[in-house]
DNA sequence: CATATTGTATGATTGTATGCATACATGCCA
DNA sequence: TGGCATGTATGCATACAATCATACAATATG
C-alpha cells in the first residue's frame, strides 16, 4: 500500500528551464495534493525517497518540504514522516491570508505566463463541486 | 502611438516566489507574443525600458531577451531595437499550465482555510485595475 | 559631423541554489 | 535496550542570479 506515495514519486520530474529544483518540487507536490492523489492525512513521500529517486540533495528536498509546511499544506514530524494537512478550515479565512495567497498566486501566474482572469475562472470551476457550508 | 509596447510593459509583473526574474520576463514576453499582443515585426519594449520600468538590472533583462532570441522568438539588432520574429514559436504555456496552477492554488487555499471564491475575486481585483482593454 | 538611442560587454560583489559529507534528534518497533 | 527510519542541522565547495558601475559598438537622426 505504498502506492500513493509511489505514484507521486513516479510523477515527479525535473526540467532544466531555469526554475530552481526546490520550486519545481514544491509546485509538483502541491499539484499532487490539489488533485487528490495525496489526501489529507496521507503520508508524503519521504524526503530521502525523493532525494534518492530524483538524485537530488536532501537539503534541496527539505527546502521544498519546508516551504510546503510554512504554506500550511503539509505537516512535518521528525522520526515519523510528512503528512498532508487536513484543512483546519471552515470559518477562519483571515482576509489577510486570502489576500496574501492571492498575491503569491498572481506572481506565480505571471511567472508562468498565465492569464489571471483565466486562472480565476478555473479556480472557481474546480472549487464548485466541493462547495460546502460554513 | 504609445503602442503595444506600452501595454506589454504595463502587463509585466514580478513576484518573489523563487522563480528567477529572467525566467519570469522570458515567459511573460513569450506569452505576449503567443497571444498576438506583439505581432511579427513589431518592436519589443526596449531592454532599458523594461529595466527602468521594473527596476531590474539591464543585464537581467538582457538575459531574458537573449534566451528569447536563441529560442527564435525575437531578433536583436544593436542600435535599433528588438523585434518579434516572423514565425513566432507556438506558446509554451497554453491552457494546461493554467489548469495546473489552478489546482496547486486550490490546495494552498484549502490548507489555509481560504474560500476559493473569495480568492478568485481577489486575484481578479489585483490583476485588473490597470488596463481596461479597449 | 555630433548626438541620442539601443544593444553588447566586463568586473566586482552579494546572495542563493545545489551538491557532498557528516552528523544529531526523535519516534517506532523488535 | 538497540537498531532503524525519519526529520533536522551543520560545514564546505561550486555554480548561478542579480545588482551596480562603467564602458563599447552599431544605428538613426539632425
Amino acid at each position: 500500500m505504498h502506492t500513493c506515495q509511489q505514484r507521486v514519486l513516479d510523477g515527479l520530474t525535473l526540467g532544466g528551464t531555469g526554475v530552481p529544483i526546490y520550486v519545481q518540487l514544491r509546485e509538483q507536490l502541491l499539484r499532487a495534493i490539489g488533485e487528490g492523489v495525496l489526501q489529507p492525512g496521507d503520508q508524503m513521500p519521504t524526503m530521502r525517497q525523493v532525494s534518492v529517486t530524483l538524485k537530488v540533495d536532501l537539503n534541496t528536498v527539505r527546502h521544498a518540504y519546508d516551504e510546503l509546511e510554512r504554506a500550511g499544506a503539509i505537516r512535518l514530524e521528525r522520526g515519523r514522516g510528512s503528512f498532508v494537512s487536513s484543512p483546519p478550515p471552515k470559518d477562519a479565512a483571515p482576509a489577510a491570508a486570502s489576500e496574501d495567497l492571492a498575491r503569491r498566486t498572481l506572481a506565480l501566474a505571471a511567472a508562468a505566463g498565465v492569464d489571471p482572469a483565466d486562472l480565476a475562472e478555473r479556480i472557481l470551476a474546480l472549487a464548485e463541486p466541493k462547495d460546502k457550508i460554513s
